[in-house]
DNA sequence: TACTCGTGGGA
DNA sequence: TTCCCAAGAGT
């Protein structure tokens, strides 16, 4: 007889015993900084995110502080954590809960994820982790665990949203405060016990119920993931650009622009980009800037 | 569905 | 050094 895959008792239990202190894992942390964190952990190193969070919740402490910012302002204040569209969007979404909801952050999955920036994974994380709402969470993490505990697979095939939201939502307790519980402890077990790449089974609190293990750790047989370059391509230089433009007061010159890559046919494909996604904005006079920076 | 969108640290 | 990958969303 061997134990069910993923036991909430034993899982919870073991969060409760090792979990990190994160800051929004904190009972005085509001929805608010929740809906924060989980916009800046997208893709995002926990490492990376907690000091521009502080930062970011001690200036704007509601939804309607941020809204009352700029976009220059945000997009500064996003400094170099990546992807600086999910400033835009996390500052549209400020917008619209304080002008929509009363400044005040939904706890309903559906509104949440008519908000700008928030998706499957956004919406489920707010409602459970900032109102206890009881709710499958489905990141890579819990895509990963899932496979490996209950499918024995060495890593999760391709993400497909139903399909993953209902194999976690088959194994969430049936108690509502128990299941967000449940949700943070699954998460960090893929984040520091059950990872990506050299996964420590010897500290695995739920190893005896684990079918990857039981069948031998067998390795990933799935399709190929798509590996994501970065030297060379459009990402890098829109962040090249970017750069320029959150270090300058003000807007700059052409040439100032000009100087960050010298592939003049890539640079000006990526600045108006850049001015299609509203990152950047041009003067009147012809120059360049963040929006609303002028 | 597959692809794009930044950045930096660790294996 | 190179490569992988880290709490996804939008199209």
């Amino acid at each position: 007889m061997t134990s069910a895959a993923l036991d909430p008792d034993v899982l919870i239990s073991w969060f409760d015993a090792t979990a990190r202190d994160l800051p929004w894992r904190r009972p005085e942390c509001t929805p608010w900084g929740v809906l924060v964190s989980e916009i800046m952990l997208q893709q995002t190193p926990v490492a990376r995110v907690e000091p521009v969070w502080h930062e970011w919740l001690r200036r704007w402490p509601t939804p309607s502080a941020l809204a009352a910012a700029s976009q220059a302002e945000v997009l500064r204040a996003w400094g170099k954590l990546g992807y600086p569209r999910r400033a835009l969007r996390l500052h549209a979404a400020a917008t619209a809960i304080a002008e929509h909801h009363g400044d005040a952050v939904p706890s309903d999955v559906d509104t949440l994820l008519a908000l700008p920036g928030i998706g499957a994974y956004t919406a489920r994380a707010v409602a459970a982790f900032a109102y206890g709402r009881r709710c499958p969470v489905v990141d890579t993490n819990v895509r990963r665990v899932v496979a490996r505990a209950v499918h024995g697979a060495g890593d999760a095939g391709p993400p497909s949203t139903t399909r993953d939201l209902a194999d976690v939502e088959a194994l969430l307790p049936a108690d509502e405060a128990d299941a967000a519980r449940y949700s943070a402890a699954v998460m960090e077990l893929g984040q520091v016990v059950c990872t990506a790449r050299s996964p420590r089974c010897v500290d695995c609190p739920v190893l005896d119920g684990c079918a990857w293990h039981r069948n031998g750790r067998p390795a990933y047989n799935g399709p190929a993931k798509p590996v994501q370059k970065f030297a060379g391509t459009d990402r890098q230089v829109r962040g090249l650009l970017l750069d320029v433009l959150r270090d300058s007061s003000g807007p700059v010159v052409r040439a100032r622009l000009d100087a960050v890559w010298a592939d003049a046919g890539q640079r000006d494909r990526c600045l108006d980009s850049l001015l299609v996604d509203g990152l950047v904005e041009q003067t009147d006079d012809g120059r360049f800037a963040l929006p609303g920076d002028h």
